[in-house]
DNA sequence: GACTGACGTTGCAAAAATCGCAACGTCGAA
DNA sequence: TTCGACGTTGCGATTTTTGCAACGTCAGTC
């Protein structure tokens, strides 16, 4: 019998997640009804759901009766390492998913599968689904591909080898010489493209984001339907690395900062083609980043 | 009776801050039984609170079986408005702590008082007690009249007169004009000193910090008893000034990015002295940032 | 001005999740 | 091998959460 465990934190998360979407939204936060048909939920449990939230400040409640997140969740959330790729990417998550009015999803890799993190949707009837916290098959994703763009053909064998899973759509790789092939069409282009390969009729464009010393620490990836796409996958392409070279320099600039000097921290000029791999050994291998 | 309702939130709130406390320790991360003995639960329990948080991605569990923070909590914080001065924050702050070897806080105004949200604590045995998700006064607190420098005389006298808490120390404003004199030297000197003033023997010096318009949305300080701060007042303020005002210039940065062009963003020069005030209207009411 | 509908909150008994304790298998150090 | 600490799981007892219903409030409508 399926033992529906319902674990507070997953009814926590819910609320989170529900005023999280809604940080966006006009006018922001919801009130306690709002967020109830949001979770389908009984707004009397809303309620008293939220009492306690508010006390702690991980929820806000303003004047009007509305509900945001509060600042008790950032003050966790700011503590913790290096999440300010995640504190960045979303503006130029959002500006993307607005101008080619497609999904856009930050990933990263997780072990040698690719797990979704962030995402933005469009505004369409038909779009990809918000695939936030899923994995997804490395080798035939663009997503996955642009997490692999340094990766030599030898590792790429081995993984293949090592049994990938496999795309369900009619184009995804079937040897690991098309892997190794696709993956180097990706990194001459300066994007990847996989159409077909997942899933027959989804198309998808990524290119991966480089911290400091040019690593791969994720990806941003536009998908849609193929119908949609096909025609401007190029233009798709490069929008996409123009938002993850920003991103790389973005993320590389704040050093942590040395308060004590007035040297003035600048985002330093994006990296020159083919420039990325120094001081950095494609082939070592890299832990998941936690992120 | 104390009816002592342990609501489900402050269970895992208390489960992610530990993991958030140990982000920086050597190693990072806890064990189950660290947790549990850092939040006084059983080790049974700890095991079966963390497995949903596992599952839902609030919290990582590494090989070595040491548990921290989560990409989940980060995908939701990112979502929210703009938190990224939490995010710049933590290191400017750690710094100073470390220099000054006293405890660090940042606030932010709310209502008539002063909300502290993250800290920062010293290695003595005798420090300012972690005041995060506290109120302060504002009227006889570092942080308080830092947060109060941009306001005229006019607004301050009706603040006290509308009744600001007062502080338990000796030297605490007693009269609206005590108040304003003590702001406006503060103003002049660019951070604000308090002693004595919310506690008998408790020394501060605190300095706001300023968004893209000059407007100020937080006030980092440091506190710690008199005796071993009353001598370097004016080298623990020009400390925290130069702090701010890093944090100030690294928070007016990253403009919400456009990622189709190729402009790179760079962080600003240094405020000019006094020139803060332009196109912003001292007197305007200021909502209190969310924060 | 009464009426209507939506909101947010609260009592109450039923349902569900968590707790503390004890026991188990595992691992590394002595 | 023995020992201690770790992480996990069963179990009944305890605590918390749930759904329903009712209440007071408020704004808009007739």
């Amino acid at each position: 019998m399926p033992e529906t465990h319902t674990s507070a934190a997953e009814k926590i998360l819910a609320v989170l997640d529900a005023l999280a979407a809604s940080a966006h939204a006009e006018p922001a936060g919801l009130t306690v009804a709002e967020l109830g048909r949001a979770i389908e939920r009984e707004k009397s449990v809303v309620s008293r759901q939220l009492k306690p939230l508010v006390e702690l400040g991980l929820v806000e409640r303003d004047p009007a009766g509305r509900h945001r997140l509060g600042w008790r969740l950032f003050s966790v959330a700011a503590q913790a390492g290096d999440q300010r790729l995640l504190m960045l990417a979303p503006p130029v998550m959002r500006k993307l998913a607005r101008g080619l009015d497609e999904r856009v999803h930050l990933s990263v890799r997780r072990d040698s599968s690719v797990l979704t993190v962030l995402t933005e949707g469009s505004g369409h009837a038909v779009q990809t689904v918000n695939w936030v916290g899923r994995l997804s098959p490395i080798s035939c994703t663009s997503s996955g591909r642009a997490l692999l763009f340094d990766h030599r053909a030898e590792e790429l064998e081995g993984m293949f080898a090592a049994g990938v899973e496999p795309g369900a759509g009619p184009q995804a790789p079937a040897t690991a010489a098309e892997l190794i092939e696709r993956v180097a069409a990706a990194r001459e282009r300066g994007y990847a493209i996989a159409v077909d390969e997942f899933e027959d009729g989804l198309a998808g464009v990524g290119a991966p984001v480089r911290d400091a010393n040019g690593r791969i620490i994720a990806a941003i990836n536009v998908s849609g339907p193929r119908y949609r796409l096909h025609d401007r996958l190029e233009d798709a392409g490069r929008h996409v690395s123009q938002a993850t070279a920003y991103l790389s320099r973005a993320f590389a600039a704040p050093p942590p900062a040395s308060a004590s000097t007035d040297r003035i921290p600048v985002i330093p000029p994006p990296l020159q083609p083919g420039s990325h791999q120094q001081g950095h050994q494609p082939g070592a291998p890299q832990p998941a980043p936690s992120v």
